[in-house]
RNA sequence: GCGGACGUAACUCAAUGGUAGAGUGCCAGCCUUCCAUGCUGGAUGUUGAGGGUUCGAGUCCCUUCGUCCGCUCCA
């Protein structure tokens, strides 16, 4: 999460967000009726259906018809395959990523102020001979305030210090004073904080079967690297895309559905020549910010969304980059939450898993080299440079229906989901005005009609039951963009009434332009 | 993992240690020609779970699970 200055819109209440979701299944906590699972939500019907629409929007727009059909950089349109890889993969795949090293950090605990420290970052401040005898040292966290405070009242105490790390005093700490702390001897032992899902494979429990649940979808693309380029016919540049679930362990899994321990992610892995790789990097992420304007993060003027490109010391040391997609959650406002990163990863994966692998992963481009007498080209051998556009779908869902959750309290229905129609569940509402003298049967065989065309897409829904308003009024909860409603008319004149969901107002069409007219709204 | 707050119907919330309720929603029927606000009736709870104190616990105590806030973490 990060701050930003701009002009924060008034934050809309989470507790209203959250009981909507229940009220309406679009989210509802795991296992609720065993008091539920920390960490864990599920979808209902609703929520189901939009994270489908986003899920399909994503493939359709980064793999099948990759940036609405532009062209690249390069001058060329964009090219992607898909590939379905799994959660579980070979344990050396976690340690080429750097991920079975990393996922594990040692942390210790201060019992007197409550603070936590990554073990391996706390250093001491010691007389510069080490002897400190019976004194207390002093334990500092570097470019924290406690450096200078620790620093201060150490040199107080033995003149001469140097500072070493806490790993190499010998424990208990019995007179090591922690770096927010008063009185020695308030750290406790390091403990592990496994942030990796482990099972074992084979029906014998045994450590040597170990394997992990992926943290992230992207090794499993760069596992895979070799085989998509030996089995297609693709050429680099490209992008190989994967959706699928991901694991991690939480320490402390918080606002709702932000971090889950189980999540979904949508990555592509784009790979292309180093010379190219800063111009594909600029590319993509500019292009994933437009994207999520598209499907409905771009209201208040997109004033909700910022592309927040990273500092250059908060890089790996591989990267040339590294921006965030993130959103204004109302439980960040006025900072924001990431939604997606795009990272320029140079070679670094491809590196790592030939490195560990032992297989060659470089990729001949026939393309390139000098030119031969025969009008060939020699070609080059390279490992490609990566592009890594990684979305969160879960995150994604919660952030468009936070954008869509609407309050109006002079409207007849004043909580409303405003989703793009791409997104939302419920595509149509098809409604009998009055439940007699012939409309529902006129409306039930548009419901069929619609219902027939559009199911890839989303619900329709039909309702004869209560007044008109209360029935728009559910579609309005539910997020549905139209209702199409038989009254007398229709019966007379073939036509229907067409509400549009933000502004209430209607437009008659005929009942047979009424496909037409929700095809149009719902393409991308 | 620590500290604090909280947990009652699908949702929002009441209930002095003394018979678990309301509004909304939901269901059925009636009425209804365009925005939840017309009428009638109905269903729904081991008060998160488990234990304890008490003649009696939604209420007090302990344990546990979950949610929210802060710390921490966010590779």
């Amino acid at each position: 999460m990060s701050e930003s200055a701009s002009t924060p819109t008034p934050a809309k209440s989470m507790d209203a967000i959250m009981a909507l979701c229940k009220r309406r299944g679009f989210i509802y906590q795991a296992s609720e009726i065993y008091g539920g699972i920390n960490g864990f939500w599920d979808y209902g019907p609703l929520g189901a259906q939009m994270k489908k629409n986003l899920r399909d929007a994503w493939w359709e727009d980064m793999i099948m018809r990759p940036c609405w059909g532009r062209n690249g950089p390069d001058g060329h349109p964009v090219q992607c395959v898909p590939v379905e890889t799994r959660i579980i993969q070979h344990p050396k795949v976690w340690e080429a990523s750097g991920h079975v090293g990393g996922f594990n950090d040692p942390m210790v605990d201060c019992k007197e102020t409550r603070g936590r420290y990554r073990y391996d970052h706390v250093s001491v401040f010691v007389p510069e001979n080490g002897d400190a005898g019976d004194k207390p040292v002093f334990a500092y966290m570097g470019d924290t305030p406690s450096e200078a405070r620790q620093r201060k009242k150490a040199e107080k105490t033995f003149g001469a210090i140097k500072s070493v790390a806490l790993s190499s005093l010998p424990q208990p700490w019995a007179r090591v004073i922690a770096p927010d702390a008063e009185k020695p001897g308030s750290l406790t032992e390091p403990r592990m904080f496994n942030l990796m899902f482990d099972t074992i494979t084979g029906a014998i429990r045994d450590e040597s079967n170990k394997a992990y649940l992926r943290p992230e979808t992207a090794q499993g693309i760069f596992v895979q690297f070799k085989n998509v380029i030996d089995t297609t016919r693709i050429k680099v540049p490209f992008g190989i895309g994967n959706t699928g679930t991901s694991f991690r362990n939480e320490v402390t899994p918080r606002n709702y559905t932000f971090r889950s321990r189980e999540f979904e992610q949508a990555e592509l892995e784009f790979f292309c020549h180093p010379d190219e790789s800063a111009d594909w990097y600029k590319f993509w992420r500019d292009f994933r910010m437009e994207w999520w304007k598209a499907i409905g993060l771009g209201g208040d003027g997109g004033g909700n969304l910022i592309l927040r490109e990273h500092e250059k010391d908060e890089l790996s040391h591989y990267s040339q980059g590294t921006s965030d997609v993130e959103y204004r959650f109302p439980f960040t406002a006025p900072g924001f939450g990431e939604l997606e990163g795009i990272a320029h990863r140079g070679n670094y994966d491809l590196t790592q898993h030939q490195a560990h692998s032992k297989v060659k992963l470089e990729y001949n481009d026939t393309e390139r080299g000098e030119l031969l007498p025969n009008g060939s080209r020699r070609g080059e051998k390279y490992l490609p440079h990566c592009v890594e556009p990684a979305a969160g779908l879960d995150r994604g869902v919660l952030a468009l229906i936070c954008e869509a959750y609407t309050k109006d309290d002079s409207r007849p229905s004043p909580e409303f989901m405003k989703f793009h129609p791409r997104i939302a569940p419920v595509k149509a509402g098809v409604f009998p005005l009055v439940n007699k003298d012939g409309m529902p049967e006129v409306a039930e065989k548009l419901h069929t009609e619609l219902s027939r065309k559009f199911w890839r897409q989303g619900m329709i829904e039909t309702d004869a039951k209560q007044t008109i308003g209360k029935r728009y009024a559910r579609m309005d909860e539910a997020g549905c963009p139209f209702c199409f409603t038989i009254d007398g008319d229709t019966l007379t004149n073939q036509t229907v009434t067409v509400r549009d969901r933000d502004s209430g107002q209607q437009q008659r069409i005929g009942i047979d332009k009424v496909a037409g007219f929700l095809s149009e709204k719902l393409a991308p």
